[in-house]
DNA sequence: CTTGTCTTCTGGTCTATACCAGTATATTTT
DNA sequence: AAAATATACTGGTATAGACCAGAAGACAAG
C-alpha cells in the first residue's frame, strides 16, 4: 500500500489504541496539535480521522473533540431479551429516554406494513437508549394498540418485553428481520449527536403473535460502531 | 439544518438520482465540472459526494468517476439459496470468479472456530463475486474437508450448496451469523477495486451438520451498498 | 455560593492552488 | 490493421491559509 502522510498518522493512533495506550473513551489531541506533531495540515489530519471514524476506531462529539471508541455490544434480535438485560449482562450500563410517546392514526405506509387498516390506532413510541451514557441506539415503534389495551397509559421508559409478559402474558417469537448498513437519516443523526452523514445501520423489525398478526414494527437507527449483530439460526 | 453549500450539491444529485434523471449505473460529471456548475472549490464538491457515497447514493471506481448506484440485492443467508439463485431471481446478472483455491493447514484460530485440530487440512477459498460485472462481494471461506471427501478437485467456481446436495447428499440448516459494519479490510477493499476506508458490511458465518460439526466457517465482504440482509425468524 | 459573561479551544466549512497516478482516447509508428 | 506512444482527463493527496459556531473553563458580579 502506498505510504501517504495520512496513512501514517492513521496506523499511528491505530496502534496507541491496540495497544491500550489511548483508552476507550479517552480523547485523541485537537486536529491542530496532531498536525503539528506529524508536520502536516488540517485537511490531511482529518482525512485519517475519518478513516479511522470510518473503521469504527474513534468517534466524535460535535467540536468537543475525538474520542476512543469503546468496545461494541453484541446484539441478538432474535433473542428473548431486552435493552436492559444484555447490555448489562455484556458489562455496560443501559439506560433508556422517551423522546415521544403518541397514539397516532397509522399512515398509508404503516398500516400496510402493519396488515391494519389505514387511519387506525397506533402507539407510537420514540426512545433514544445509551449505553455508559453515550447515545447508541434510536427506536421509532409502532405498536398495534388493538392487542394490547390499556398499554398507553403503560410507563414506556422501561423494557416493552417485560410490560408485555407481566401485564399481557405475551410474547413474541416470530419476527422478519432487515438490516441496512447506510448513513444515519438526519433526525435519528441529531437524536444521536453526531453529524448527518455519518454512517449507521439500519434494523426494520417486524413482531408477530398468533402466527401473522402484527404486533410491533420497530425502526432502529444504531451508531455503526456500537453493536454488532448475532443470530443463531436453528431448526 | 443548516443550509451549507455542500448540501446544496448533495442536495441537488440526491434529487437527480430520486428522480431517475441519473440512471442506476449513470456517470456524474467530474468534480471540477460539478465545482464550475456550482462555483466551489473541489473540497466542497469532495466532501457532497463522499456523503453521497456514505448514503449509498454513489460509488466511485478509482480514477474513473462516480456513478449512481444500482439497487441493492436482497441476500437472506439463512434460506439454502445460492448466490446465484437469489441475485438472478431479484433480475440480476451474478457472476463468480475464483481467486484461490488450496488446501491448507487450520491455524490456531481457524481451528477453534471449527472446533477441529491445530494443522486439520482445511479446504481454504477465495472467491469474487459479482452483479451486473460489479464486484460487489470477496468470500473467504474453511471447509472441513473431512467431511466432504473429495471436494477440493470439483469446479468451485459454481455454488457450493448445490455441489453439497448433488454429490454428498447434504444441506445445513444451523448456523451461527455475525454483522458487523465496518471499513473494510485493506485486501478485500483492493480486491473490490475501492479505496480502503470506505464502508463494508462484515458477514461472519458458520454452518453446522448433525448438530455442532462445523461444515464450514465463511467471511464474507461486502460493499455497503449493494445488499440489504433479510432474516425471517419462525419458531 | 450561584449566575452570567468573556475568552479560548474545538471541530465544521470553505477558498485557491498544486502535483501525482492511473484511465481512456487519440495519434503516430510499425 | 495492429501496436506503441503521447496526451488529456479522472480522482487521490496535499499545502496554507481563513472564518464560523458550539463547548468549556475562567472570572467577575451579584
Amino acid at each position: 500500500m502506498a505510504e501517504t502522510h495520512y496513512r501514517h498518522v492513521q496506523e499511528h493512533f491505530s496502534y496507541l489504541i491496540r495497544k491500550n495506550v489511548l483508552k476507550a473513551g479517552g480523547k485523541l489531541p485537537s486536529e491542530r496539535e496532531i498536525g503539528e506533531q506529524f508536520n502536516l495540515t488540517r485537511v490531511t489530519v482529518r482525512q485519517a480521522l475519518q478513516n479511522l471514524e470510518a473503521e469504527g476506531v474513534i468517534y466524535r462529539e460535535n467540536r468537543k473533540g475525538w474520542f476512543v471508541t469503546p468496545p461494541a455490544v453484541t446484539y441478538n434480535p432474535a433473542a428473548q431479551l431486552s435493552f436492559n438485560v444484555y447490555v448489562s449482562e455484556q458489562g455496560f450500563a443501559p439506560s433508556t429516554e422517551k423522546i415521544e410517546q403518541v397514539v397516532q392514526s397509522a399512515s398509508a405506509k404503516i398500516a400496510q406494513k402493519m396488515g391494519i387498516k389505514k387511519g387506525a390506532p397506533v402507539l407510537f413510541l420514540h426512545r433514544r437508549r445509551f449505553i455508559d451514557k453515550r447515545p447508541v441506539l434510536i427506536e421509532r415503534m409502532y405498536i398495534n394498540i388493538a392487542c394490547l389495551p390499556g398499554i398507553e397509559d403503560e410507563d414506556l421508559t422501561q423494557s416493552l418485553s417485560q410490560l408485555l409478559k407481566n401485564k399481557y402474558d405475551l410474547s413474541y417469537r416470530d419476527m422478519d428481520l432487515s438490516f441496512k448498513s447506510t448513513s444515519l437519516p438526519e433526525e435519528a443523526a441529531k437524536d444521536l449527536g453526531i453529524a448527518s452523514g455519518q454512517p449507521g445501520l439500519h434494523v426494520e423489525r417486524v413482531n408477530y403473535i398468533n402466527g401473522n398478526q402484527v404486533l410491533e414494527l420497530d425502526y432502529e437507527f444504531w451508531r455503526h460502531d456500537a453493536v454488532n449483530i448475532a443470530i443463531e439460526v436453528r431448526e
